[in-house]
DNA sequence: CCCACTACCTTGCAATACAAAGTACTGATA
DNA sequence: TATCAGTACTTTGTATTGCAAGGTAGTGGG
C-alpha cells in the first residue's frame, strides 16, 4: 500500500516543540532529584525552577512523578505550615535516592557520550 | 492514606536499566537521522549500529518510528535487492529531515545545558 | 518440499506527559 | 459570616510511544 506524503504534513516548525519536548522526557526525572539534591523543596518551587531552565513542566506531570518516586523509596516526604495558604508538602532525597541519583549521574554521561559515539560513527565489530 | 514503602520496593538494581532506557528514549530519533546522516540504511544495520552503542532498540520500535518520521517527511525509502533473502527498504534523510536533524543538534546541545544548569543551580528572577 | 535465514510489518499492552478539572485551606473584604 | 482570590495538592481522560510477541514473505540449501 502507497502512502501519500500528504498524510501528516505537519511542518518542521509545529515539530519543534515536540523534538525539544521528547528530549526533555527522558531526563526529567533526573532533574528533580538533582534539584532537591540542593535541598526539600515543593511543587511550586520546583515548577518555578524547571520553567527557569526551559525545562517545562506542568502539575499534572510533577505530582504523579513525585508520587511514583516517593513509592519507589527515592523520595520521602513532610508537611510544613504555609505562611499563607494550605501546607505544603516538602519532598527530600532518601538514602535510595541518594543512590540512584549517583547512578543517574552515570547515566547521563553515558548517554551523552553514545549519542556523540553515534554522531561520528561507530565500528562495529559483529558481535560484542 | 498512609503508603507501605513496601509497595513498590523494586531495588535500585531493578530500576537501573529502566532508568537508562528513559533517558536513551528522548534521543532516539535523533539517533536515527543521526546515523541516515553518515549513510542511507535498512533496519537491521541500524539496529546492529544502535545496539553496538547500547542504545538497545527492537524491531517493534523501530519500524513504527521509522515510519512516523517517513510521514513526518523527514525520511524517504526506495527498495533494494538483496545478495540473499527479501528486498530492503533503504531509508534517506530527505532535505526536511536534513533540516530537522540540524534543529536537533541544537536541542540537543541546548537539553545538555539545561541539564547542567539544573545541577549546579539557577538563579531565579521571576519571569524571564 | 521443507527449513533456516533474512527482512518487513502489526497488534496489544504499559508507561507516562499533558490538559483540564476538582478539592481544600488561608486570609482579606464586604 | 459569606464570598472571593490565592495557593497547593490531586485526579481523570487522552495521546504518544517503546516493547514483547507474533505474523507475513522472499531466497537458497538439503
Amino acid at each position: 500500500m502507497e502512502i501519500n506524503s500528504n498524510i501528516n504534513n505537519t511542518d518542521l516548525d509545529l515539530n519543534a516543540e515536540n523534538i525539544k519536548a521528547q528530549m526533555r522526557k527522558g531526563v526529567l526525572e533526573y532533574c528533580i532529584l538533582s534539584i532537591l539534591r540542593k535541598g526539600d523543596s515543593y511543587v511550586s518551587p520546583l515548577i518555578a525552577e524547571l520553567k527557569a531552565a526551559k525545562m517545562i513542566v506542568v502539575e499534572g506531570t510533577l505530582y504523579p512523578l513525585l508520587t511514583r518516586q516517593k513509592n519507589q523509596g527515592l523520595l520521602s516526604y513532610r508537611w510544613e505550615e504555609s505562611p499563607s495558604g494550605p501546607p505544603r508538602k516538602y519532598y527530600s532525597l532518601t538514602e535510595k535516592g541518594k543512590k540512584a541519583l549517583e547512578f543517574m549521574d552515570d547515566a547521563w554521561k553515558d548517554v551523552i557520550k553514545t549519542v556523540e559515539l553515534i554522531k561520528t560513527g561507530i565500528e562495529i565489530n559483529e558481535e560484542e
